[in-house]
DNA sequence: AATTTGACAATACGATCGCATAGTGAAACG
DNA sequence: CGTTTCACTATGCGATCGTATTGTCAAATT
C-alpha cells in the first residue's frame, strides 16, 4: 500500500463521515420522512447526487448514519465505570451518580441520539424494527442488567428493572429534549451543565433509600 | 333561528371535526413537515381541496388541530382533585396518586398529545413559538403552582418546582412513549393499565419522603 | 319562485421529493 | 506513459407536495 493509494481512500471516506454527521443532524431534527436527501447535502455542503453516490437509498443513508451514532455511543460506554470495581457503599452510591451524569452528558452533547430514538421509538413500523434489532435490544439488556445490578447493591428501589430503566431513562432525557420549550416558555436554560447535575443530583435524591 | 338553518351549519361542523381529529392524529404520527395534506384528508375519507377550504393553509390547520387537542386537555383538568380540597396527609398523598395517575392515563388515551408535544417542543422554531405562547405557557405555570404546594405540603421533595415538573413529567411520559419499542424489544406491554399504574406507585414510592 | 349563498369537487400550477443515467477528470495502476 | 478506476457532477424522470382557481349543486334567503 502506497501512499498515494490511501489519497482517494482517505478523501471518501472524509467525504462519507462529512455525510453521515449531517445526516444524524438532519435526521434527528426532522425526522425520516421530512429530512431530505437535498437538504443533508447543503448541510454538508455537497451535493446531492453525491450523497447518493456513497449511501444509494435514503434508508441505507438513515441506517448508517444511525450506525455512526451509536458507535460513537459505545466509546462512551467503554468508558464508564461499573458497579463491580468497587466494594464500599458510599462509593458504589458515587459510581450510580456517575453513570447517570456521563449519561445526561452524552444526551447533552449528541442532542441527535436524543431526537433520533425519541421520532422512531414511538411509532411502530421497519425502521423501529431495524433500530431494536441492531441496537436497542442489546442496549436494554445492559441498561435492565445495569439497573438489576444496582437494586441487588441497595442502591435503587425494588420493582421490574424494565419499568426502572425506563422511569429513570424519562426523568433524565425528558428535561433535556424540552429544553427548547422550557427555555423559550421560561427563559431558563436546563440543557446547561449545572441544570444537568442538578436533575441527576435530584434524581439520586430521590432514588435514595 | 329556524330548523332548516342549522343543517349546513351542522354539516359544516361536523366535517370540520372530522378533519380537526384526522389532523391531529397525522401530526402527531408524522409531525409536521411529514404530514400531508392529501393524507389528512384521506384519513379523514374527504378530498384534499375539502381540507384546504375549510382550514385555508397548513400551518392554520396545525394550529386549529392543536387547540381543538388542548381542549379535550382543558376537560379533564377540570375534573382533577385539588390538594386544597383534603386536609389529612394521608388524603394529600392519596390525590398526588390520583393526579399522576389521571395524567398518565390522559397521556394512554391520547398518544397524539404526546405525539405532538414531543415532536414540535424538542426543536425551536415558529410553531414552537406558537405552541408556548398558545398553550404550554399556562401549562407549565400551572404545573410548577402544582409542584410548589405539594412540597409546601411535604408531598415532593425539595428543588426548583421546573426540575422536579420535567423530572415527574418525563418518569411518567417517557414509558408510554417508547411503549412500542419496548413492546418490540421484549414483547412486554408497558401502555397497559397495570403497567402505567405500576409506573406511577414506582415514582411515588420514590418521591416519599 | 327567483336569486344568492356556501359546502364541496375538479383541475392545474410550480416546487421539491427520491432516484436513475450519462458523463468528466484526476488519481491509481500495469 | 497509456489505460483503467472511481469520486464526483449534470441533468432529468415521475411522483407528490402545498396552494390557487374555477365550477357545481343543493340549501338558505328574499
Amino acid at each position: 500500500m502506497t501512499n498515494s493509494l490511501n489519497r482517494r481512500a482517505l478523501r471518501r471516506e472524509e467525504t462519507r463521515e462529512k455525510i453521515l454527521r449531517a445526516a444524524v443532524r438532519i435526521f434527528a431534527e426532522l425526522g425520516f420522512e421530512a429530512a431530505s436527501m437535498g437538504s443533508i447535502a447543503a448541510r454538508a455542503d455537497l451535493k446531492k447526487a453525491l450523497v447518493q453516490y456513497h449511501f444509494e437509498t435514503k434508508l441505507n443513508l438513515w441506517q448508517e448514519a444511525v450506525n455512526f451514532l451509536w458507535s460513537e455511543l459505545h466509546t462512551l460506554e467503554d468508558g464508564l465505570p461499573r458497579l463491580s470495581d468497587f466494594s464500599s457503599h458510599d462509593d458504589e452510591r458515587e459510581i450510580l451518580r456517575q453513570v447517570l451524569r456521563a449519561i445526561i452528558r452524552f444526551a447533552k452533547s449528541h442532542p441527535d441520539w436524543v431526537g433520533i430514538m425519541f421520532r422512531e421509538a414511538s411509532s411502530p413500523g421497519p425502521r423501529l424494527d431495524w433500530l431494536v434489532e441492531n441496537h436497542l435490544k442489546r442496549d436494554i439488556e445492559d441498561g435492565t442488567a445495569f439497573i438489576a445490578t444496582a437494586q441487588s447493591h441497595g442502591l435503587l428501589p425494588e420493582g421490574p428493572p424494565l419499568q426502572i430503566l425506563n422511569i429513570i431513562s424519562g426523568a433524565l432525557t425528558y428535561p433535556l429534549l424540552v429544553a427548547p420549550l422550557t427555555k423559550r416558555a421560561t427563559g431558563i436554560n436546563m440543557a446547561s451543565d449545572e441544570s444537568l447535575d442538578a436533575t441527576v443530583d435530584i434524581l439520586l435524591n430521590m432514588l435514595k433509600p
